[in-house]
DNA sequence: TTAATAATTAACCGTTTGGTTAAACTTTTT
DNA sequence: AAAAAGTTTAACCAAACGGTTAATTATTAA
């Protein structure tokens, strides 16, 4: 039996477990629940992947990935600055406006076990300076108000994954619960970004 | 006994259920932690508080009015829009420099169960309407630039909440683990907060 | 002082949970 | 075709969990 069948069902597995993880967190989450929404055994889950822990573990790698966009080509192309961060930020939002629940998720399981995240960025190469190098080289030439890059960075991130994150609550709070006039908000919200981070970093 | 020891036992209960809770969130929290770290018998938790779930709404609501500070007064007061919005993003983000648990504590549970959330909204009575227009009046006064100002209250609710609720991966990422220097960080982010909004906001 | 009431605990209970085992079934190898 | 290896399942297990019970201790009321 082989490649084929085992991919076919490890790969049922990683949709299942993403799927359920991604929605109820590591505690929140049941190997039960996993195995049935792969339609498989629960035993099986342990013999593809060891534990809980280890299943886990593999979701969490996958998914981490996919909050890092393919932002290094985009950024180190030759092109003003402007434009390179109004397409990330817009990029960047429909990542998320097609994996909506990926900000509660990542934010819930870095703050229950930060050393395991601190081990998978390691593996992971990720390098923020590279990032935060372009924008003091913007910096130097001119092209930006001079400040903390990071303060940047985590503005970027937190106007665009706050109102995924935080959206229930907002979604009550501003829009009367309605969930497709929050959807709309999202869409607007794409230029509205944008507009608000160019227009505090170019110099005056 | 009576109301001295009472309230004593009550209140120990409620101090160790927020500190675990706060910490773990409903899912990952424990009767039998809570009861150690309240230095008493487990049974005494549901004697005084009959589940865990009653337990947890009792501390969900009364960690929920924090995040809501005694912003009524002062967005009310007769000030320049741009000194009161100052202060605020200040006085929250101290707030925040205080609790640091509480974002991520917060956007866990409102994404585990919305519905519990609407409720507890609902009871409070909280009104973003209120601030809402305020921001408007000023729109139309000309004091403020004209945009949607639910794009503004999520703007500075963002740039405040989210570098507390991703802090481990920020602090990682951009500050090599540095708790020190992440904090360092943070009281500055005050000042750069507020610049960053009221450019964002005032007419040119 | 004593009867009644409230607070507290140790021991227990049923269920759920992550995980294991041994057997059955399927595919591959010889 | 039969033995070996890999895959899948039903049944089971021990630990952890939220919650209950019955008895004990402390406080209040008579």
């Amino acid at each position: 039996m082989s490649e084929a069948k085992k991919d076919n069902t490890e790969e049922k597995i990683l949709i299942a477990a993403q799927s359920v993880f991604i929605r109820k967190g590591m505690d929140g989450s049941r190997m039960q629940e996993i195995a049935d929404e792969a339609g498989i055994n629960k035993a099986l889950l342990h013999y593809y992947f060891r534990s809980k822990q280890k299943l886990f573990e593999a979701i969490f790698s996958k998914v981490f990935k996919q909050i890092f966009p393919d932002i290094k080509n985009l950024l180190f192309a030759e092109r003003p600055i402007e434009e390179k961060l109004g397409i990330f930020i817009e990029r960047y939002i429909d990542l998320l406006m097609k994996n909506p629940f990926l900000p509660s998720f990542i934010l819930k399981e870095i703050n229950r076990d930060p050393e395991f995240l601190a081990s998978i960025i390691k593996k992971q190469g990720v390098n923020p300076d590279d990032i935060l190098r372009v924008f003091e080289m913007e910096m130097e030439k001119g092209q930006l108000r001079k400040f903390d890059p990071r303060d940047l960075m985590i503005n970027i991130l937190a106007l665009s994954i706050f109102p995924f994150a935080a959206r229930p609550l907002m979604q009550i709070m501003f829009f009367d619960n309605n969930k497709k006039a929050y959807r709309e908000f999202l869409i607007q919200r794409k230029e509205t970004v944008r507009e608000f981070i160019l227009n505090s970093i170019l110099p005056k």
